[in-house]
RNA sequence: UGGCCCAUCGUCUAAUGGCAGGACAAGUGAUUUUGGAUCACUCGGUCGGGGUUCGAGUCCCUGUGGGCCAGCCA
């Protein structure tokens, strides 16, 4: 269900490690409005994966903020997930249901030192946050008591000050170069009843607070949010590590998606509501999942496209085309076929009298489902202006005068005549028909295509809305001006259509296809038997409209953008800004001693730690600096960097063992960064190489047989290779690196490769 | 004069340091009583520059580009 990607690769490791024998997620929505497609594509994360692995999945209210929330959104919220299909079983909560255990959990972290209250006025708070470029200053109020702390919080709580006059914060450093890092606001004062808690609080905790502790609390093991809250992970861990135990939940952040011809931000969406630009939330053209549904795009669809978007650690903009194709994709296999007519052009069947009722198929014959309906075919039919043209342009496989074209499920008719009003329009055909080309009884006229008609008398007027993308350009936001300036002026186009009349004995809800038009179902809010309205759920592919406007299209086609960044920077050299003794250092490092490459020195000598390393190693070591200098820089620098850091306790004469073995040619490198992960686990690199046998093979009567062995086994790719495609010989090495478990003398193996595939 | 995150076909996404693959889009053809669907094929990519390595999309440095952080919002 959900594709691989980095997540599922961490709770992977967690569940083989033993780090979590189960895996719990959650959904966080704030009900404050609708939801819509890009809460599909997070909650499809969340729940996708809890299931994939056979774990829980909670739905949360995040509700920690009594303004804009509401039970009217939460409960909306609910109906469309559980639309969308998601499953948290009894797993509903609402973070307003732990304010009780927020509460003293705040007690705790005050008398624990961690948390005190605030007095500062709201500018000046922020002023003493300083800036992203400044740290921040401490509030005076920092240092109160814990007893002081604990009596201005409980008459915060206790509603005696007013909003703004008291605050809880973290205590945690104010010259973080973290911003939220930088005592976060744990609690505020708020005379607002709540929709769940009514007026029992008037404080309410942050986000920040609350979130990852409301993880804790429901025993979260993946917490799973999108990229802007990096930053707040900080918190989360600082809170989590000062209030529970392990096994802990932890934040993962994956890239958002947003989609093309799409926005979703709350307030423009309210905008596009209130401003009339839509008929409201659930307008079959809003990107909410009410006006999905209302539309007529099926959950499934939905689904497929969320697990076709892959996950990733950046933001992406996703192909509408990808939505697109998922709902076709669904439809397809669902809609029974029936005719539609949208832009009605009157046929007169000049040598057909009377009335007959065909049976049509409700299925192409590609699709394993039968049933079928009863078709009336008349003397006056309807067929779709399009499909007529006097002057045919090259390619037309349709209706033109003295052609001929099949009627769908019908007879073969000829164009005798055409009359025109007035005006010159077009208002009548008169076609002569085929008694004999019914079914599979070809009367031997061929024909290159069939259309879709109606019968006159039997047709049913519908009124057909016609919806498209909601924005002519792809990114609205990007664009000058206000995103309302790129309302697609065609995005709802209104239709007096007919339909037939078969639709009136169909179940509710059903979903058509309108033969070579597109998908289509009733619209639930103001379609009746009586007035029928249909929504086009999705057009149908079009290859003929798109070789049509081919050559515009090749106009429009982006010039091809230069990849090559136009200018060069110069990196800045460190070496400026280097002290008298780092110069002097680097001079040594460069002379004939060390014989270091510039870059590399400046390297080491940038990192205090590094150079001291790499002169105690040197010393351990002194046969090959360059070579320990690259270890250091390559390999030994990541790990220092690294969160948890086994790497300190690597000294520099364990790592001078390694260089030398690789140096003398014991090992070689591939067999060298194995054992430097293993030193990182604390034993000494000969220790690991003695015993694992992991000296390097360097004999060519004994790598010969491993190469004859993987040529043997893979003949094609000998073939190939031989063929020209020399890509293959890393394959090769690879193989053959693999058959002697890594240790066999690369160079070695390399010309005893080239010399067997001549 | 900050910190953090990110960069693979047009788009989205794969590739224990070892054959750059898939999907959508586009194109060609087959098939077709839907110019749909299906099938086959084609086109097309590792942001630039250095380094480490037998071998780099993957590791290191750097440049460039993009994103996030200074709500008592979430």
């Amino acid at each position: 269900m959900v594709s691989p990607n980095f997540i599922t690769e961490i709770i992977d490791n967690d569940l083989t490690t033993g780090k979590h024998s189960e895996v719990v997620t959650r959904f966080p929505p704030e009900p404050n409005g609708y939801a819509h497609i890009g809460h599909t594509y997070a909650s499809f994360i969340d729940y996708g994966i809890a299931r994939d692995y056979g774990g829980r999945f909670h739905l949360r209210m995040d509700d920690t903020n009594p303004e804009g929330e509401r039970m009217e959104y939460a409960e909306a919220i609910i109906e469309d997930l559980t639309w969308l299909g998601w499953d948290w079983g009894e797993h509903i909560y609402f973070a307003s249901d732990y304010y009780d255990q927020l509460y003293a959990m705040a007690i705790r972290l005050i008398k624990a030192g961690k948390a005190y209250v605030d007095s500062l006025p709201e500018d000046a708070i922020s002023e003493y946050r300083g800036t992203v470029t400044e740290p921040g200053k401490e509030s005076p109020y920092r240092n109160r008591s814990v007893e002081e702390n604990l009596e201005l919080f409980e008459r915060m709580r206790a509603g005696e000050f007013k909003e703004g006059e008291h605050i809880l914060r973290a205590k945690i450093d104010m010259a973080s170069p973290n911003m939220k890092l930088r005592d976060p606001i744990l609690y505020r004062i708020l005379h607002q009843s709540h929709y769940r808690t009514g007026d029992k609080w008037c404080i309410y905790p942050m986000y920040d607070y609350a979130h990852p502790l409301s993880d804790a609390i429901e025993g979260i093991t993946h917490s799973l949010c999108s990229l802007e809250f990096v930053e707040n992970r900080a918190i989360y861990d600082w809170l989590v590590d000062n209030l529970f135990e392990e096994p802990r939940p932890r934040q993962y952040e994956f890239g958002r998606r947003s989609l093309e011809y799409t926005i979703v931000s709350k307030r423009k969406l309210i905008q596009l509501v209130n401003g009339g630009h839509v008929s409201g939330w659930d307008d079959p053209r809003m990107p909410t999942l009410a006006g999905l549904r209302r539309r007529g795009v099926t959950p499934e669809s939905i689904r497929d496209f969320a697990s076709r978007v892959g996950t990733s650690r950046t933001n992406r903009t996703v192909d509408i085309a990808l939505l697109e194709y998922a709902i076709r994709d669904d439809l397809n296999h669902k809609a029974p076929r029936i005719m539609g007519v949208l832009e009605p052009l009157k046929v007169v069947i000049s040598n057909y009298e009377g009335e007959d009722w065909l049976e049509a198929d409700y299925w192409p014959s590609d699709i394993a489902k039968s049933g079928s309906r009863k078709l009336p075919f008349s003397k006056t039919l309807y067929i779709e202006q399009e499909d007529f043209a006097e002057r045919p342009p090259k390619g037309f496989k349709r209706l033109s005068p003295g052609e001929h074209v099949r009627l769908r499920h019908a007879y073969v008719i000829r164009c005798d005549e055409v009359i025109k009003d007035e005006s010159g329009k077009i208002s009548e055909l008169r076609c002569s028909y085929f008694p004999d080309s019914l079914g599979e009884n070809v009367s031997g006229i061929k024909v290159k295509g069939a259309i879709h008609w109606l019968s006159a008398e039997h047709a049913l007027k519908a009124e057909i809305r016609l919806y498209d993308r909601l924005f002519s350009v792809p990114n609205p936001d990007d664009e000058e001006g206000t995103f309302l300036d790129y309302l697609n002026p065609e995005s709802l186009i209104v239709k007096e259509g007919l339909v037939e009349p078969s639709v009136l004995s169909d179940a509710e809800g059903s979903r058509y296809q309108f033969e070579r038009q597109g998908y289509f179902w009733q619209d639930p809010k103001d379609s009746s038997p009586e007035a029928l309205v249909f929504n086009r759920i999705i057009s149908l592919k079009d290859s003929w409209a798109t070789k049509q406007v081919k050559p515009k299209a090749d106009k429009e086609a982006k010039p091809a953008q230069p990849k090559v960044a136009a200018s060069i920077g110069e990196p800045l050299d460190p070496v400026l800004s280097f002290s008298n003794e780092q110069k002097a250092k680097l001079e040594k490092l460069e002379s004939k001693v060390f014989g270091l490459s510039h870059d590399d020195a400046v390297m080491l000598i940038a990192d205090d730690k590094l150079v001291n390393y790499f002169e105690d190693a040197v010393l351990a070591y002194p046969n090959n600096p360059q070579l320990t200098a690259n270890w250091i820089i390559n390999e030994l620098r990541r790990e220092l960097a690294a969160d948890e850091a086994p790497a300190q306790k690597l000294k520099a004469k364990d790592l001078a063992e390694l260089i030398e073995l690789i140096n003398q040619e014991t090992i070689n490198n591939r067999i060298a960064k194995e054992v430097f992960a293993e030193m990182l686990e604390g034993k000494t690199a000969r220790a690991i190489v003695a015993e694992r046998g992991l000296e390097q093979v360097t004999d060519s009567s004994e790598i010969e047989p491993l190469i004859d062995k993987v040529l043997a086994a893979n003949p094609d790719k000998v073939e190939a290779y031989k063929g020209g495609k020399t890509g293959l010989s890393g394959f090769f090495m690879g193989q053959v690196m693999r058959e002697s478990g890594g240790k066999a003398n690369p160079q070695l193996v390399k010309e005893l490769i080239e010399k067997k595939l001549q």
